[in-house]
DNA sequence: TTCAGTTCGATTGTATACATGACTGTTGAC
DNA sequence: GTCAACAGTCATGTATACAATCGAACTGAA
């Protein structure tokens, strides 16, 4: 097979997992993944190994892998945290910015409004990640981006989900409005609170989240 | 071998690369790995990977594996988001704790003023872990427990060199003494004000920490 | 009928063998 | 003398073989 196969292996797994085709608390069989890829059982290995340690599977020695499956307790931690490094990522914008990191967020901005007026959801949600990526990219730390990026697409689904609640997708767009006047006019207090709660599931959210979460759960059964 | 075999290689890996028997920038080979632990190729590389997803190693394809030399700089982003997190920890657990995490924190506390006033700093080492683990635990967000821990992990080695430098051992314990009487007065955002500033990397500690990797530089050469 | 014990099957964990790509050292040409 | 090309060696990546363990099913007795 060609280089990099089990590089491309955890991220074709990854995604399978991500998007839902395997289900949370499913087991994933060596045997099984080595003939689906054509490759043998070693690179599966190594890249369910990978995924273990990322925390997508949990590896239970002797007996297998099975994709986790956080719970709705453990899904809210992990937007909470995801609040909080998000508002850190943004205050450090305000302070650290350069030209060309506020050219590339009013660009996300832009195509955000753009798809957002248009109603799409898949554009929205696309162009709605390159916004915060461009909001860690100009927080000038490289360690705060990989766990803002890392974090971010552990929760991409869920997120997913949430964005076809009705309206969100209008309400983030008007969220990202203030977020990008803050970051530019310097303020970081603003923009960490303003960011903060743009991530966290709060209120009405709360349950939007739960309900999304008993969608997923009759596909499984 | 005995049972989970790669589990504790990659334990001891990670312990020989966090203590600096392996130096940042040095090569792990794989047949020699192996040999060193009388195993084969196979638990090793799963060890490695591990480690890679980690971030303790980074795995070139078809060039092996070699121990990530993060820099100064990225060390002091990956203090700057400890503050955050631990800072979060603090103000979740101010809201959150219960009688038995009141416990924890204070027998903890105990302890590190014993080893504090004793001038054992190994004894302090360890029993400042303790402290900042009972708050994580505090927070009662198991996620971010999780995130607090492996990074608390990650930093451990340049936090023992910090506690050589005169006086912060004791100028860290008398920082802990206002940490407790925040969480336990439920005052939130002090407590992770104090917290954020406890682990802060700035003013004289960043010359430390740069002085410090210095000595390190020293070792590999 | 139910529960405990045992045996068999299936799957994981490890070792070894083989293929492919990267590095080193030498040789040849300019 | 220096640089480039080539070949040989060695390490990595993958496949396969084997061993060990877990779980399920079956049998027997209470």
């Amino acid at each position: 097979m060609a280089a990099g196969t089990f590089h491309k292996l955890r991220d074709e797994i990854e995604n399978d997992i991500l998007t839902g085709f395997f289900a949370p608390g499913e087991r994933l069989d060596e045997v099984q993944l080595a003939g689906r890829f054509g490759v043998s059982r070693t690179p599966i290995r190594e890249a369910l190994i990978q995924l273990g340690a990322i925390g997508l599977v949990e590896l239970r020695p002797r007996r297998g892998a099975i994709v986790v499956d956080p719970g709705a307790n453990r899904i809210y931690e992990m937007f909470e945290v995801m609040g909080e490094l998000e508002g850190m990522a943004g205050a450090l914008a305000a302070r650290r910015h350069t030209e060309q990191d506020r050219d590339k967020l009013l660009s996300a901005h832009a195509r955000c409004e753009r798809s957002a007026t248009s109603g799409d959801t898949d554009a929205y949600y696309y162009d709605n990640e390159l916004f915060h990526h461009s909001i860690y990219e100009a927080s000038h730390s490289g360690f705060l981006l990989s766990q803002c990026t890392a974090l971010h697409r552990r929760l991409r689904p869920y997120r997913r989900l949430q964005l076809r609640v009705r309206n969100r997708m209008k309400v983030s767009f008007s969220e990202h409005a203030g977020i990008v006047e803050a970051i530019l006019a310097g303020e970081a207090e603003t923009a960490r609170a303003l960011l903060r709660s743009h991530i966290a599931v709060q209120g009405d959210r709360f349950g939007d989240l739960i309900a999304s979460l008993a969608v997923g759960d009759r596909k499984v059964s």
